[in-house]
Formats: C-alpha cells, structure tokens, sequence
DNA sequence: TACTATTTTGAATACACATTCAAAAACGTT
DNA sequence: AACGTTTTTGAATGTGTATTCAAAATAGTA
C-alpha cells in the first residue's frame, strides 16, 4: 500500500513490490493473481482505513459540525508533513487510472461514498438539533466538502506557502455557517 | 500534449509518442532531448492554453464576477465530455509527478499562479466596483477558487451523477455572494 | 515419525521500454 | 547544378518489466 501510494500504479515496479512485502514474486502472484490484484486490494485497505479514520475523527467531536470542523482543520496542520504531500491515495488512483479501468473507478468511487455518507449523516444531524441551519441542504453540502477535501489534496501537492492551505479552509467551513 | 493528457508520463510509451507525433524517435530527441522534455514542452503548452482560455472567459463576460460565475459554470457543462474526464493535465501531473520531481512542480505551480492571479484581479476590481462585498478577502477567495476548480477536476474523475458538479458548483459560488 | 498438501523460493522467460546512431534524405546557399 | 548542413529514418541496443514454474521448504495430519 505505502509503495503504491507512494510513487502510483505504473511507476511502481514489481521489483520495488517484492522489496517493500519482503515477498517473491511467486507468492505475491498466488496471493493476488497479478500486480493489479495487489493494487486493489492495497486501495480497499487504504480505503477502509481512510473511511474509518473519518468516522472517528466525526464522532469523537462535541458536536456534528464540530467533528466536522475539527477534521478539515488537521487537514491543514498534516498539509506539509510527508502524509499529506502524498495527496490521497484514492485521489491519486482516481486521476491516474479511474478513466481508462472502470473497475477501479468503481471501488474508488465506493470508498468516497462511504466517507461522503459520514459527512452527511452528521450535517443531517447537525440540522436535526438546530446546529446547521433549516435552509441548508446536507447532501449538496456533503459533496462540497468532498470536493473541498480532494481540492485541498491537490493543494497539498503544489507544496502551498504556510498558511495557504488554512486560508482555504477557512472559506470551506463559512459554508457550515 | 495529448497523449501525456490522456494517459499520464508513466504510461505513455515512447512507442506510444512516435504515433502520436508521427515523428520518428530520433527527430524527437533531436528536437527535446528525452521522454520527459517531450513531456515538459507538452505541459508548458497545455498550461498556456490553458491560463489564455480562462483569461479569455473572464474578460469577455459582463462584469469580473459574471466571468467567475460564467467560466464555473462552463466547468460543470463540460463535465461529463471526453475532455473533461481527462480532468486536468496540470492536476493530473500535479499528483503523478510533483512529489517526485521538482522541476515538474514548478513549472506546473508557474500556471497554476498565472491562472490565479486572473482571478484575484478579477476579485480585486469587482471589489473596487462595490461588486464584491468590502469585507471579502480576494487573494483568499483566488486561492479558494482554485481548490475549487480542482475539486471539481478531480469529482469529474469519479463519473459524477448528473446534477452533482452543478451542485458542487452553486455551492463554491455562494461564497461570491 | 511418515506422508500429503500448501507455500515459498528465485532463477528463467518473453516482451516492452527508452534511447542511440549510422545512413539516407531534404534543405539552403551559391 | 553542386555542395555543405541539417533533419529524418528506422533498425539495433541494452536494460527493466511483469509473470511463470519446477524444485525446495514448510505446515498440517494421523
């Protein structure tokens, strides 16, 4: 996972594969049928980790949109550490593969949906107890703060000036309000 | 240009290239050297297009904040054809390359702040014409905007539902209000 | 312990890759 | 037309690639 993640599918030999598993080429093809195999099942454990890391960070807040909040700013504190510099790994899957392997776009895509439902139960319920106002629409916010997420990913990539990547979410959460 | 667009650095072959350029290999490293000046001279071209086009969308609307509006909604029109599922190449190398290569990241980074300075100017004086609030903050705004516009590249790669980028969109131009 | 089933090993395979280069063609100048 | 320069040609080069497989090691069972 880390060596996909890290340098993408195609820029990653099965050389460097054998290394970082520290396994054969032989076993790694019993276990996974090809170096495809292994990548889907490196992007379903990266997702499973992500979507959960979410679900977390949503719950352990005072309040809905404060989970919420709390999220998007660790966003900007890791944006210049070596986690975010290398984006997201379903980010990076989506741009470099999703277009021409249907099935990778599909799982990716899974995995979004499951981190896109945790934002917006919670703006639901946040609405439900007054928090987020009655005129907003949680789904339509939901997608936005996914596509604020993979905006700010990017930005993680361009190496953003300090404070760059505050100012930007800064203006995501006005939207909360 | 548009077979690195398509596939990404990795995954075009030089064999790949010759087809695309119907040049022979020797006339390409003749004329740029490597597979990756090739690919430079590519993205420098794609970036030029790419700044003149919105530059263009922005001037020729009625007002600076009726060209943002206009050039985000053309973003979300296009977000089902074939060019734009390609996403962007800038955003595209951004996340293959950048990490791995700084030369690539500054010179994608070089657009990306060509691009941005034609919508902070553009906020600047919709701010002096009282179009914009007072109280907003351009560069901020600029700075969102492109985030934004990545966002929506990167929304583009997952094969939204239709209504989703126009979603997506009303709710980034919100903060224009 | 003896025997079968599973897993691991790592060298071998066939192919694709980026790059080179000597020879041929095209061009520009007089 | 003749000649030096530049560009084009496309086969050849060596390296790196994903994948395979027979043989060896290990695990499981009775």
């Amino acid at each position: 996972m880390q060596a996909f993640w890290d340098q993408g599918y195609c820029a990653t030999s099965m050389t460097r594969l054998v290394s970082a598993t520290k396994l054969n080429p032989g076993s790694i093809y019993a276990a996974f049928n090809s170096k495809e195999g292994l990548f889907l099942a490196a992007l379903d454990h990266y997702g499973k980790l992500s979507t959960e890391k979410i679900r977390r960070a949503l719950g352990e807040s005072d309040s809905p949109l404060a989970g919420i909040r709390d999220y998007f700013k660790s966003l900007a504190g890791t944006a210049s550490d070596s986690e975010a510099e290398r984006s997201c790994f379903l980010v990076n899957t989506i741009l470099e593969l999703a277009r021409h392997n249907k099935n990778v776009q599909l799982r990716v895509n899974a995995h979004f949906e499951a981190i896109e439902a945790c934002f917006r139960t919670a703006l639901e319920t946040a609405q439900s107890t007054g928090e987020l106002p009655a005129g907003k629409d949680p789904a339509a916010l939901a997608a936005f703060l996914m596509s604020s997420i993979w905006g700010v990913r990017v930005l993680g990539g361009t190496g953003p000036a300090p404070g760059r990547t505050d100012a930007v979410i800064n203006q995501v959460l006005k939207l909360l309000d």
